[in-house]
RNA sequence: GUGGCUGUAGCUCAAUGGCAGAGCACCUGACUGUGGAUCAGGUGGUUGUGGGUUCGACCCCCAUCAGCCACCCCA
């Protein structure tokens, strides 16, 4: 046997049944986005790098992107987020365009990374915005639409969680600590999101090389270990309220510690995560000021979120929640008894067929059990013999599989009794 | 980018440095117009790749590639 060329790092196989998995995902996130009347859209898979230079952070396109030149030299990056072709899009028809926008996404995403569990270099992500819009309301609606999708996928409130937090209240509560340096905070809000990830002794550590005072530090605690702190921000109260109003509120949780990394976030910040032991994100988002600040044009608030396949595929996975595999490609399977017999079965497929079933026609000659044995693997729950007998007499014998039973009748009539054992 | 674990039949895995095996799957038959079950027989391997040590290497050493895991980062 030939030597198989190994697939590229961090890819994968869609085999029918993998395949089945994704398309079942993205007709799940259509209809979720669809009965939020979010429309459609996508940007190019190929981006030139300066679109991803100003925007995003600097790791994200300099050590994560593929990147390559193209014959005339330009570089080209698989794209590796939506967000900066979606400002582009909507800052060239800013004019055009109805605000406030929805729009919904799902397609490939490439990252340079090492691959491991729940990340791959080759991946589908759910890209939903808000776009001009800015209430708490607004924001709460793309909370909704994830718990939607939550709830539509089965996955229950003691699995999964959406946290939040918002940079607003957390700038003014720093603010209280007397940390008011734009730079100064930067450095907190990265310290507040390493404080899970440390020993406290080490976090106690990071506090002091960060710049805080023993005061600050004490009082940033304070801060984080209050899960009522949202009752500070007028924000937060409308969003909790609007969540309510959503009915999206048993899965949804206030956390000071929600920070996130990206740096265009300036409002609402939210995060999913499965609530097991060993849980991790599924998903991130947030509000921010403006979309397209720096590709010029009207400052453009909005809000959304993205979602890997990866992650949440193994979550659905965890706990159950994916539709069954090994469904069949096919309700009938018509065999071919004999060479002389051939012509008769394949007019016999394309009769079921064009009486409405999904129909495979044998196309080889081998014996009966063979076929059998193909339709039983196949999880093709009726088989169609046209033997000489049927043949003569204008019938056909259906076999059905899963009862293990059999009927010799006409072919009109054999559809309709296979379509109500189907119904 | 850093560290750890693992690579043996299509799959899941065995094999003190001394003849490379099992289960499942596959093929054939028992069963010339009927799948699953059972029984009998059979096919299947450059032990990831390249070096080294040794009389002898799946086993020990080095390198490399891949997968997994943890960091890092994030979705």
């Amino acid at each position: 046997m030939e030597k198989i060329i190994p697939s590229v790092k961090g890819t994968r196989d869609f085999y029918p049944e993998e395949m089945a998995i994704r398309s079942w995902l993205y007709r799940t996130l259509r209809e979720v986005s669809e009965s939020f009347g979010y429309q459609e859209y996508d940007g190019p898979f190929l981006e030139k790098i300066d679109l991803y230079a100003a925007k995003s952070g600097e790791e994200l396109v300099k050590e994560q992107a593929f990147v390559f030149p193209d014959r005339g030299g330009d570089l080209i990056t698989l794209r590796p987020e939506l967000t900066p072709s979606l400002a582009r899009m909507v800052a060239q028809r800013q004019r055009q365009l109805t605000f406030p926008l929805r729009w919904w996404s799902f397609g490939p995403f490439w990252r340079y990374e090492r691959p491991q569990k729940g990340r791959t270099r080759e991946f589908f992500q759910w890209n939903i915005d808000l776009i001009g819009a800015n209430s708490p309301e607004s924001d709460a609606e793309l909370v909704a639409i994830c718990v939607a999708f939550f709830k539509k996928t089965g996955l229950k409130p003691d699995q999964v969680g959406v946290f939040v937090n918002d940079r607003r209240l957390m700038d003014a509560e720093l603010e209280k600590l007397g940390i008011s340096d734009a730079e100064m905070k930067k450095r907190v809000f990265r310290l507040i999101d390493r404080r899970d990830k440390m020993h406290p002794e080490d976090w106690a550590a990071y506090s002091i090389e960060v710049g805080l005072s023993v005061d600050q530090f004490e009082g940033l605690k304070t801060i984080l270990d209050n899960r009522e702190l949202w009752k500070n921000s007028p924000e937060m109260q409308r969003f909790f309220e609007s969540l309510r109003a959503f009915g999206a509120d048993e899965y949804v949780h206030y956390n000071p510690q929600v920070i996130r990394g990206l740096e265009y976030y300036t409002g609402t910040v939210f995060e999913a995560y499965d609530l097991g032991r060993d849980g991790r994100a599924i998903l991130g988002g947030g509000h921010y000021d403006n979309l397209v600040a720096d590709v010029g044009g009207e400052p453009l608030p909005g809000v959304g979120f993205a979602m890997g396949d990866v992650m949440i595929g193994l979550v659905l996975q965890k706990y159950g929640c994916l539709p069954p595999l090994g469904t069949a490609p096919a309700d009938v399977l018509v065999t071919v008894f004999d060479e002389t017999l051939l012509v008769e079965s394949q007019k016999a497929a394309r009769q079921f067929r064009e009486l409405g079933l999904r129909t495979i026609g044998y196309t080889e000659i081998v014996r009966l059990p063979r076929q059998l044995k193909f339709a039983d693997r196949m999880n093709i729950r009726f088989v169609v013999i046209v033997g000489p007998d049927e043949a003569s007499a204008g019938q056909v014998t259906v076999k059905d599989l899963a009862k293990g039973d059999q009927f010799t009748t006409t072919i009109v009539e054999a559809v309709e009794t296979i379509k109500k054992l189907l119904a």
